[in-house]
DNA sequence: AGGGAGCCTGAATCCTCAA
DNA sequence: GTTGAGGATTCAGGCTCCC
């Protein structure tokens, strides 16, 4: 147990046969550039080559890993190779040479959001984890997540019994309540993971270049493994496999080429830490303040929606004279008044060329309000239009 | 244009050199398996042989329809394959000898929820669609989706330089006030694809077996065609790529080597639907063709739309007193009192509670036009509104 | 031609300042 | 002091442009 300094290829001739339960590869791509990055106080700069004479080299290279990591498994032991998109499909054919694609299990897709670029073509948002075993009989626990939003509550919580005609109702007592069924788990984890990728403004950032969200390892262990097992790490960089081991209550090989990475992932070891994603912690919904319907608004002004500002729901897609267009749609809660007080407040740094405010509500006195501002356009909604000429339809008809 | 019936190996090669814009391929997957399923009423009951002597075998067959869908590909074509997970990297290799690795575009995750079922390991929730061009020049037409919830506004309006020691500041002009960056259309879409799968009970389904969603068809026609391109598609099975191209008023040309096959994908050409639920699906990704200013305005009336019908072009989705409501937008190339007539004479029959007309321009003469009509509600786009105010402001100002 | 410098991205954080 | 809205900041990106 602990870090290694040296090629892993020689390194894991020192390891026993059938000596760990499972290992993480986390190989440097087939990427053909040099990658470093500075530690956020500026303290230091790490870097690494990913530099190969050819495919074939670097093939080459990846089989003889692979080969030496699958003799230190165990029988019950598994494998998860992390993948890039540029040779992805030769690691996989890889593993089904040295482990046999009968122990193919899963090809994990780890989904994020990233910062954009000019890129023509879809932007690249995963990266694939190659899960196989060693053998048949693999250990493998499994992790049971949170049912999705449009899963009924009712139905996750209360028995069911079939009435009479056939049909699935829900069980009720003597005295008409509802039964609460037996308890639930959730739903099996899928092989498709939504985890942030480590932000370049992140704490959790140690400055080595390729790092990876903590979450990611932490699920692989508690899939492959049980307290007490041993996880081995041929590339460990920074350490993060070690740090999310030992938390785990596992025991850890790391092994890395490079003496700075062996000193940091050491250091990282000391005082392992786990520091929460914001966004992990409240989820994305969190973050998302908008009502179907007003998003809907939106949509028919061609407006892009932002969140994260109390005053501007979105901006025209199109510019007016090289200036955005802010738009707010009027909430349940308030009067047009403050409606439009709000807006103007948070227009005023954004050098508008106007600003629009959707009114979806009537019922109110407008004696007061001031609809002739030059750089404010009230529209009211489709739904308030229809219920205004509703309503004078009526009147006029009776 | 039409449904071919026959070997797509041998009917490729009646289509001429650089015909069509687009290939895609859903071919028979390397399961070993017979697929089956009975349409919902149980009428028909379709199936077909998933089989092949080996692997080999198998790729030997996929390579030489690769070739001859490339031969039939424009130079400014794109390939998109969808793969299953026993296969997915023996095919990404050979499209790599057929097009060139240099010609990878993506690697496109189609990720869905799906009912969970007992077996040990991840729940499978994904599928692989590889996306290759024939040359580095090819057609690509960007689809914009809504910006993170945690983006903030600034980040999304203000323009930005690299200060003296290369850090990335907001510009400022002379005056120290910050400058707006151009127009945002929002985030480019990225390679993982959030599609719910074809629910068994969706009015879309028609039992063919692996029918794929609509949404990730028309995504895929809409990102490398335009309307008037031809699609291809030499597994065409049921026709669903068939119908999206149709919607999408593109050409099209399907095989399949099954006749059930053929006359079902003829059949639903005559009449091609969008089930609703998948209209409703992508509430989240964003819509498909941003200048689809029809569609926005129907979801922003919370109304369903109807295709099909030359007058109408949708009803709210809530009755009035028991009787629906005919919507209508105005067509680009009418005026208001055309389309008055052409939604009154639609309604005449459907015991409308009344009818709503939007109104998408402004540039006409209306002093003949009957505002008063009891059954007949005009409303302005939030466009027109929009144009309206701003030349009366322009006005007014000059 | 080919390779490096410079530019534009936006996600998700950190950080500041006002209430 | 505490909170929280919103301004600021970096990058396992990827163009274009310029020698």
């Amino acid at each position: 147990m602990g870090v290694l300094h040296g090629d892993c290829k020689e390194v894991l001739k020192s390891l026993g046969d059938a000596s760990v339960d499972l290992a993480y590869l986390d190989p440097p791509f087939f990427t053909q550039k040099t990658h470093s990055l500075s530690t956020r106080n500026n303290t230091a700069e790490y870097s690494f080559e990913d530099r190969w004479t050819s495919l074939d080299d670097y093939l080459a290279f990846m089989a003889e890993v692979l080969r030496a990591s699958r003799r230190v498994l165990k029988e019950t032991g598994c494998i998860f190779l992390h993948c890039d998109r540029s040779a992805a499909h030769h690691l996989r054919l890889l593993l089904d040479q040295v482990f046999g694609s009968e122990n193919f299990q899963s090809e994990i897709i780890w989904a994020y959001r990233r910062w954009s670029s000019a890129k023509k073509g879809l932007l690249n948002a995963h990266q694939t984890v190659y899960f196989y075993s060693k053998t048949g009989d693999y250990k493998f626990n499994t992790i049971y997540t949170d049912y999705s939003p449009t899963t009924n509550v009712d139905q996750i919580l209360q028995a069911r019994v079939r009435n009479e005609s056939g049909k699935a109702v829900y069980r009720r007592d003597e005295t008409g309540n509802v039964v609460i069924g037996k308890e639930k788990r959730g739903v099996p984890l899928s092989d498709v993971w939504n985890i942030p990728f480590l932000n370049p403004k992140a704490r959790e950032r140690v400055g080595y270049p390729t790092q990876k969200p903590i979450l990611l390892l932490e699920r692989i262990i508690a899939i492959a493994t049980d307290v007490g097992d041993c996880v081995l790490d041929p590339f460990c960089g920074s350490g993060t496999t070690l740090v999310a081991a030992k938390l785990l209550g596992r025991d850890y090989i790391g092994i890395d080429i490079s003496l700075d990475a062996v000193r940091l992932a050491e250091e990282r070891l000391r005082q392992p830490v786990r520091s929460e994603s914001q966004l992990l912690a409240d989820g994305e919904e969190g973050f998302l303040e908008k009502s179907d319907a007003e998003r809907r608004i939106l949509r028919a002004l061609d407006a892009v929606p932002v969140e994260r500002n109390r005053g501007i729901d979105g901006f025209l897609r199109s510019y007016v004279d090289g200036h955005p267009v802010a738009v707010r749609i009027q909430k349940a809660d308030e009067d047009i008044e403050m409606a439009k007080r709000k807006l103007i407040a948070a227009s005023k740094t954004k050098q508008c060329a106007f600003t629009i405010l959707v009114r979806t509500t009537r019922n109110e006195d407008y004696s007061l309000f001031d609809w002739t501002d030059e750089d404010l356009l009230v529209i009211d909604s489709y739904d308030v239009a229809i219920e205004a000429w509703l309503d004078e339809r009526n009147h006029s008809g009776s």
